[in-house]
DNA sequence: GGCTTCAGATGACCTAGGTCAATAACGCCG
DNA sequence: CGGCGTTATTGACCTAGGTCATCTGAAGCC
């Protein structure tokens, strides 16, 4: 298999094109092979692919390599409610330590490939690397602070703010990984957008139309290109 | 000063009356000394009276001793969001862990009493202290599945689904420290609920009189007597 | 290549909850 | 004890976004 494809299950964590997010920044050698070695290579999921479902028994964290996934959970009264989306170089699955069960299911929106990392072995090691305990940490309270700017976000602010912030957010995730912050497609669907952000599709479908007409954005139908950055900003406030 | 105080800021961690909350179940008595030599307790806080503010530099968190707290962010425009009420027994400030600095605000709602856990410590010792490392985890993924819960009433649940959720869910805390579920006191102001809710005081204030009507409830202010325990479940769902 | 399905767009209408304004009921302080 | 600022309640009205229904087009798939 080559080395460079996206979904290649060989790639080491010393060597993948996303260690730099993932992983601690001052990590020495020795500790990423001893990382590299607790890691699991998944094969790679098919669209619509569970990695887990609400209520099994959590036993690992997962890092996307390559396409991304939706964490969502279900409400007592059958609705699907999107907690979030997961880019490459993203963890997810954080929800499951409280409980020893997952809360969250999580599927892959399109071809992707994770890496699973068992959470035992994780906490065995970062006993042994402080900055891996150091890190995770600070990756379990970025989640806390993700999901308190969307509490935020769902109780303050108008459709067309929301779906300027999702725009905006998936642009900058896009630039970390060193991708076009101005044009990329959308991996998820409307119903996955509206879902996320307390939206109809149809509230969002509009929204979209508005931002075109206003020549903020180019839409076609994932695709999306961002004309006036300066603008949606000012919009997502 | 009598140990039976609930302000009392001497009582070391192996007497507090709420060590079974915030403590993980299985440590031994030498493990709670030592946790006991980190943690700090601070003098009592008075109504409105900060224990930090969003954007200073992260040191510790903190565990609510006596009375009650509030965490709250302000968006760019200047909107207070409410993100979290702490009563005896909880633990807050982990959002600063993410980037080295509070994200949050947060001050006590009544005159209140913490204790505060310097973070470098807690994290030396949790090398020391499996358990503790295993207990933080846990408390960590718990703020993020809570997050997730509101973020999912916030998007699907109409104001009624909200209130009732909300005063279940601190009938259930009161509980949990062996307090009356039926009668009690809320620590908040309707407008302080609202902003949590994402939802106006005058929306709240119906509520309550709604819920009042159909016998649900008994509001006298801030005083609360849960009359249908049962009704109000399924209203929340 | 025609048939079906499903995602998305758009229009007409409706409603939950927001806005604004008035009033009542507190603490609280001198 | 009386005056005043703050918090809560209640009513009348309005609007953002939901609901429902229709239409279009792209993607499978025999």
């Amino acid at each position: 298999m080559d080395a460079k494809c996206p979904h290649n299950t060989e790639i080491h964590c010393g060597d993948c094109r996303m260690n730099s997010l993932c992983l601690p920044l001052a990590l020495q050698t020795k500790e990423i092979s001893q990382l590299d070695e607790i890691v699991q290579r998944g094969r790679p999921l098919q669209k619509d692919g569970h990695i887990y479902r609400a209520g099994e028994d959590f036993k690992s964290v997962f890092a996307v390599r390559s396409g991304s996934i939706k964490s969502y959970t279900v409400t007592n009264q059958g609705q699907e409610q999107v907690t979030g989306f997961h880019l490459p170089g993203e963890i997810f699955g954080m929800d499951g330590i409280a409980h020893n069960r997952y809360t969250n299911s999580a599927l892959a929106m399109e071809t992707a490939a994770v890496c699973e990392i068992p959470f035992s072995s994780l906490q065995e090691l970062s006993i042994a690397i402080p900055s891996l305990q150091r890190h995770f940490f600070q990756l379990m309270s970025k989640e806390i602070t993700n999901d308190q700017s969307l509490i935020t976000l769902l109780s303050k602010n108008t459709a067309e703010e929301r779906v300027a912030t999702l725009l905006l957010s998936i642009a900058n995730r896009n630039m970390r990984r060193k991708l076009s912050g101005t044009r990329f497609r959308l991996p998820m669907s409307r119903a996955d957008i509206g879902n996320y952000l307390g939206l109809t599709v149809e509230t969002v479908s509009r929204v979209f139309g508005r931002f075109q007409k206003q020549n903020l954005l180019l839409v076609d139908k994932k695709e999306i290109e961002i004309l006036d950055f300066e603008r949606l900003r000012e919009l997502a406030n």
